[in-house]
DNA sequence: TTGAATTTTCAGTAATATTTGAAATATATA
DNA sequence: TATATATTTCAAATATTACTGAAAATTCAA
């Protein structure tokens, strides 16, 4: 396979991926664009590469720089602004981790909050098992926010490292 | 808070993350339902209490039951189906995991290392930076597959009790 | 078998999400 | 300040995804 259509092949399956997991596939192929190029790209060159409308290359810019993974760059003398993304995989992840921890799973665990405190009849069935599910799923939110909040304040090695010891 | 209010709350909490990572909400909610119901329900009664249609109901419940996080029960002398879901949450972790395991990394994983392969001169920027992302996120792929492949055979209190002594 | 009860299918419709493109706004330079 | 260049906005168009409802298929008891 050669490069160009190496590079094709992988900004189709970040965006497939991306849009499995709720990221939209415009977003996530314009970051995987960025990954494999060296340096900087302008707006209109990302419009030509991926085929995008000014507009949604705009937009999708800026949802990416909210989300920690694409920086802008002003070159002197030049009108234009340059765009790239942090290309250490470990960052991402950690960028990925931390904007969703705070976008999604925040709003769910103060639901949850809420949702553990309901009183009721222990002795009626559907009290019963409402509180057993929400209880449960509580400790498992929980459980996966502090293993992110680990994650997020890791060194990569570490983090691999400690998790490979489970295997033993 | 009452306790139907309360089921609903969870409900639509339930559906509204599942939408946010890539699950069609209204499966999130059907599995919401059956998590919060003791014993089982008859599509007719998943209809009714999310006023959804009932060819909605039937595929939505299929869905689920490929996923493998519901279960179908014949009662004798009954001809229709009632429907239930496994309740323990660690089960369900897993079971999501697996098949998303299955259904998104692996493919993914298969692209990647035809990726890794491609050959170039690494003096060019342009092939250095492709083949430097593309062996990354490979590395960090297999990281995570080995991950839930633990995961996956795990006992819960012995993987979070793992998990909790990276903290120390 | 028959037929009532139940489930399944799927074409058509509705709802959401994404994208375009052109006008409005902003910005740097002369 | 004027002008050319670049960015941003957003209503309308398009594309995607989800849902409905009724017809077809299936199932089972009589």
């Amino acid at each position: 396979m050669e490069l160009p259509e190496a590079k094709q092949k992988f900004i189709e399956a970040w965006g497939k991926l991306g849009s499995e997991w709720g990221i939209n596939r415009t977003m996530a192929q314009v970051h995987a664009l960025l990954l494999v190029t060296p340096g900087e790209l302008t707006t209109e060159e990302i419009m030509e590469s991926l085929s995008i409308s000014r507009g949604n290359a705009n937009m999708t810019l800026r949802d990416l720089m909210g989300w920690g993974l694409v920086e802008k760059l002003h070159k002197a003398g030049e009108r234009k602004e340059y765009f790239f993304a942090d290309k250490n995989t470990w960052n991402i992840a950690r960028q990925v981790a931390k904007e969703r921890r705070k976008r999604e799973l925040e709003p769910v665990m103060k639901i949850l909050d809420e949702l553990v405190k309901v009183k009721g009849d222990s002795k009626d069935p559907e009290y019963a098992t409402f509180n057993k599910s929400v209880t449960d799923i509580n400790k498992m939110a929980k459980n996966v926010d502090k293993t992110l909040e680990t994650m997020l304040k890791a060194e990569e090695s570490w983090f691999w490292g400690s998790i490979f010891k489970m295997f033993k």
